[in-house]
RNA sequence: GGUCUCAUCGUCUAACGGUUAGGACAUCAGGUUCUCAUCCUGAAAAUCGGGGUUCGAUUCCCCGUGAGAUCACCA
């Protein structure tokens, strides 16, 4: 196994939308790919934002996708003596001190700091004698004001001046550490060597140079990945904008290969016009230098899409297996070869699951006739209903003589068409209506073929009745 | 407002300074014996603006403009 470790660190503060997941996906890719370690930690040191049972769907969200880890998920709540020892280590080497003010004071800093139209630098106010740190009080990082350079994979080299170094909260009073100090304990312990984190940090990232260097750590490897852009392109993807949970996506009968195909390629290519891949591939070909400095707005028109063309690569089996809880209920007293000619049938037409239904329905059930499907049919509408009613006897007496194989069925409607000199477009469509009474079906003999002798001949009998 | 990041078809993107700026999704039009879909063919569709550098800029530099992020005892 490689030393490569990287990390999944969310918060348990909700649900996990698709701008998380990507997060989670690249740094899972980057661990299997060097055949390294995988981790997942929980960011719990939030009491205030905690929501119960997030823990759970967070690794429900990941399981579905099959971004397994190897180790975790730890907690920060239960590591709050390392961090402590740590801040004890930056207080004995004077890098850390108790913040005397309150919160209201440290406010009142902050606006006059805005009136003066200056930047704000909690800094400038630093205390001469700080007060001994006894816990109830947070404990601050004594900044290096400094320039920093240092490397992003993704976003190439970069520079911040010391403008944007300040005095940072390490614990807070009580007692839980912040988000900025335990994250770097955190991945130093675990020996975390890549970091891959959303673009809301990269402005932070100075300031955890800083702190590296008072800690004496090497700071692991970086890479900043763009945002997800909201569908309307103008902000930060976001569960406040809509962003939907992950697990809504299984639900409606994505496959996870689709989702994962689909947020790798959103910011990232292989450099060839491969636009399909599988997990396997990903894993081979992924490249964090590839990925795309600029935000990617998610089109749910294009995961379809991806779906649509995982689902037609699945066998008929894997498909099978898969479509379990979405068939349309009267399906469920059916036997399993029956369903799985049907699902033959629809396999090339659906772009995800939950359609199903709609689409087979009639494989199940028998429908009503619906005289909309001819009154609205651009061809039929023209016929008069006696002359429909001739013709669709004409196909019951030959559908009558058949044996319901595709062969037989196919040739007994091609010489119906020679017969009564009909186009395809009015004698199949005749037939399709009355088998199927659904506004879209797949092809005709096949559906002829599964529906069987005994159906047909009874929908059409019903059909011929209401014409 | 300060700071940081980014900028190619509507969208996702390709193009070691030299291409008729390529592909995919979506759209539209045809075709595949019916519908919906698949598949195939075709159409329309882009280098944010201005300056440089260069024989030559999508590509390098500068200035604008636009977009996003960030400036918490949230992560």
């Amino acid at each position: 196994m490689s030393d490569v470790r990287t990390r999944f660190a969310p918060s348990p503060t909700g649900f996990l939308h698709v701008g998380g997941i990507r997060t989670a996906l690249f740094a899972w890719l980057i661990a299997r790919q060097a055949g390294g370690t995988f981790i997942l930690r929980i960011e719990d040191t939030d009491q205030a934002r905690e929501v119960q049972g997030s823990v759970d769907h967070i690794q429900e969200s990941l399981k579905w996708l099959g971004l397994n880890w190897d180790e975790g998920p730890y907690f920060q709540s239960k590591r709050l003596d390392t961090y402590k020892k740590y801040a004890q280590q930056l207080i004995d080497s004077g890098r850390a001190y108790a913040d005397p003010y309150t919160p209201e004071q440290v406010q009142e800093f902050r606006e006059e700091a805005k009136k003066e139209k200056k930047p704000f630098l909690y800094r400038n106010h630093r205390p001469e004698n700080p007060p001994v740190w006894d816990g109830s009080k947070p404990l601050r990082f004594k900044s290096n004001p400094k320039e920093h350079s240092w490397h992003d994979e993704v976003m190439g080299d970069l520079h911040s001046g010391e403008e944007v170094i300040d005095d940072f909260i390490l614990l807070k009073s009580d007692g839980f550490p912040t988000y900025n100090f335990c994250h770097i304990i955190d991945d130093h312990e675990m020996k975390v060597t890549h970091v891959i984190r959303g673009q809301e940090f990269l402005a932070s990232v100075p300031k955890y140079l800083n702190l590296y260097e008072a800690l004496e750590i090497k700071p692991p490897v970086m890479a900043t990945m763009p945002h997800i852009m909201s569908e309307q392109g103008n902000k930060k993807l976001s569960k406040r904008d809509g962003a939907k949970d992950i697990l809504d996506y299984r639900d409606e009968g994505y496959l996870p290969e689709s989702m994962i195909n689909f947020l790798a390629t959103l910011g990232w290519n292989d450099g060839t016009e491969q636009e399909v891949f599988t997990v396997n591939e990903l894993i081979k070909k992924f490249d964090l230098s590839r990925i795309q400095k600029s935000g990617a707005q998610f089109d749910e028109r294009r995961l379809l899409w991806i779906n649509g063309a995982h689902i037609r690569n699945l066998s008929l089996n894997d498909l099978y297996e898969k479509v379990t809880i979405f068939w349309p209920e009267e399906a469920k007293k059916t036997d399993e070869s029956y369903r799985k000619e049907v699902l033959a049938l629809v396999q090339e037409r659906l772009k995800y699951f939950a359609e199903l239904p709609e689409l087979t329905r009639f494989f199940f059930a028998d429908l009503p006739v619906n005289p909309g499907l001819i009154s609205g049919h651009k061809q039929l509408k023209k016929y008069e209903a006696p002359q429909l009613k001739e013709l669709l006897e004409k196909a019951r007496d030959s559908l009558e003589q058949s044996d319901f194989s595709v062969e037989d069925l196919k040739e007994r409607l091609n010489k119906l068409l020679e017969s009564t000199s009909e186009k395809p477009a009015v004698l199949f469509s005749l037939i399709r209506i009355a088998t199927t009474q659904s506004p879209a079906s797949p092809e005709l003999t096949g559906s002829l073929h599964v529906l069987g002798k005994e159906k047909v001949l009874a929908r059409i009998d019903q059909q011929l009745q209401a014409l």
